[in-house]
DNA sequence: CTGAAAGCGCTTACAG
DNA sequence: CTGAAAGCGCTTACAG
């Protein structure tokens, strides 16, 4: 800090009056160093705050890593995946020229065996470090009992599964996500008003994420001491035709103010209301996904809550590569931002 | 992209049958390279599709690089330029082991002389990069032109001066900003109803960056065709006192909704409106720092609207590490995302 | 216009 | 338990 000299392995092996391959041993823990040099050359190190220079590390090493990801493949039903996808492959770029290399896999998240298989795929490879959405709670246990017996240090993102020695989690922290929403939904409908809380999936693993973020919308209002109406609807398909019927049934002879989806699939919703040309019936969902961006331009959604999916995918990979690399400390819950897209500020918004 | 064998300078110095000496010349742009050496080492470069490794890149090069900045500092008024200079010094851990090293000069905002001097004395210095920010916009201009005159690559950060041959500018989008604001206030505001724009500045300077969020705020409800009245406060003093008086005047007597802040001194705005137990004005106004926290938290403050001004400083470095260190293209404009922040979701926001 | 050699700060066998 | 030497993929003088 105070401009000190910068010192090297070679200057250490001087002071120490000792070979540098000794201090490499000190310095990388190996084993076969007496305990009475190990101190020497430690203290040095302390003494002039030694940092190790990680290009020379990287070059110097021949080990090469092996980062294995397992996210759910871009679908026709959302292009929600692209995101993390790309920022996997942004942090790809970034540290290729450090010897590390990437297998990337995916699962379908309509079918859970998909899961199984891939990851006992990746099982069978030599692999350093993997990070994977576990979004199938069940057998993302299983995975993670497997990657701890290998030592194998594993990464979650856009959901968490607690309890587990996962090196971190990236993503969101459902309950506030929802409490936001609700605060934003506070701005449109007044006492007495009705809002309309809409859970749309098929996927019965994802049904704890979204009553995260119900918990966290009511909370609101409860601590706020607003007196709305709060209805609730859950629609287990995923087609317009499904969503079209259970709308029409939930918005007949009502007087909803506000819509909020639980997830990313408001486009259905929003689609309905542009059909029946509702205007009075404000809308706010998740996630920045073409469907749903078309919808916010037109104005049929309100607000988009958004978490940086390609953001989460990013840091995850690069917790691996501090850990693995840097041999640093990880964070292990790193809460992404939530963020407020409207209209306005979405063209500006790097997802 | 393709698995392609990853090939280094030793390999296109056989294939060229030349010396690696040779290879790296033509690598480099370096001049005494027969045309016909060069292009057979250019065919090979294109069809293996060579990646220098950086690591070796920095590592064997014992140039250093010298980047200066040149921020606000950290006032009593406000704690602002905090943020940038944590940036800052976020990407100078990250860059230092690739031999670039850091000199940081600091201005006084209510002194333009200050500025001047300041960049004189960089001037002086023998520098790679400059990363500054043009909060005076002619001083900064001839600061701009003195860096051309040397070829020395500089950076905006935090508002541009549009016109200049700067290597980026990172930072907000004024116009949009404003007009995000506006979309948030008309949640709030119902036709005829007014809302209140309030400039609090001393620097003339910084008048056209406060002018253009107003025209983005009016600009929206023209376009959404919504007749709220707007009524506009200037106030030309930074002391509470000078503030409170001026509201006081212009709330009597007077129905706002709410109060839309051009800048980050709303804090001023909600002191008052807590003083005097003021409970259904709405204010929106600028930027995640310390005094407007407090009263974002307490409900006062409805929303901020910020633009990551760490990360905006951090990416300003890391343009003048593309530019210098990669050699890479660097996007002249940078606009940073418009982030809504609420009591909410502040808590998870990395400003 | 071109090449042989040393070196950047580490790690990795190998030898003792 | 320890050290001498080669090498990672580049750049940098120096010599021709």
């Amino acid at each position: 800090m105070k401009g000190e000299e910068i010192i090297g392995v070679k200057q250490i092996a001087q002071m120490a009056g000792v070979s540098i391959a000794t201090v490499d041993r000190v310095l990388n823990n190996r084993i076969g160093v007496s305990e009475t040099t190990k101190k020497k050359i430690n203290d040095i190190v302390k003494k002039y705050n030694y940092q190790p220079n990680i290009l020379a590390k990287r070059l110097a090493s021949r080990r090469l890593l092996k980062f294995v990801t397992l996210i759910p493949a871009v679908s026709e039903e959302t292009d929600y995946w692209q995101a993390p996808l790309n920022g996997i492959e942004q942090a790809e770029a970034e540290v290729k020229p450090f010897g590390i290399s990437f297998d990337k896999y995916y699962f379908d998240l309509n079918d859970k065996q998909t899961f199984i298989t891939q990851y006992n795929k990746i099982l069978k490879k030599n692999v350093d470090g993997i990070l994977f959405a576990p979004s199938f709670v069940e057998d993302a246990k299983n995975f993670a009992a497997e990657c701890e017996k290998r030592k194998i240090p594993y990464v979650f993102i856009n959901s968490d599964v607690p309890g587990l020695n996962n090196l971190c989690y990236v993503g969101p922290e459902l309950f506030s996500s929802g409490y936001t929403g609700a605060h934003l939904v506070n701005y449109i409908v007044k006492d007495g008003e009705k809002a309309l809380i809409i859970n749309i999936s098929k996927i019965p693993d994802s049904l704890y994420h979204l009553e995260e973020k119900e918990k966290g919308f009511r909370k609101f209002f409860k601590k706020e001491g607003k007196k709305i109406e709060i209805e609730k609807l859950e629609i287990r398909e995923t087609d317009y035709l499904s969503i079209r019927k259970a709308l029409t049934g939930a918005l007949k002879n009502n007087d909803i103010k506000v819509i909020f989806v639980t997830n990313s699939r408001e486009f259905y919703v929003a689609q309905y209301l542009k059909e029946k040309k509702i205007k009075n019936i404000a809308l706010i969902g998740y996630d920045f996904i073409e469907k749903n961006l078309s919808y916010l331009e037109t104005g049929v959604i309100d607000f988009l809550i958004c978490q940086k999916p390609k953001a989460q995918a990013y840091r995850g990979v690069m917790a691996l590569y501090d850990k693995l690399v840097k041999n640093e400390e990880v964070t292990k819950t790193h809460y992404m931002s939530i963020d407020i897209i409207t209209k306005e500020n979405c063209k500006f918004y790097k997802n």
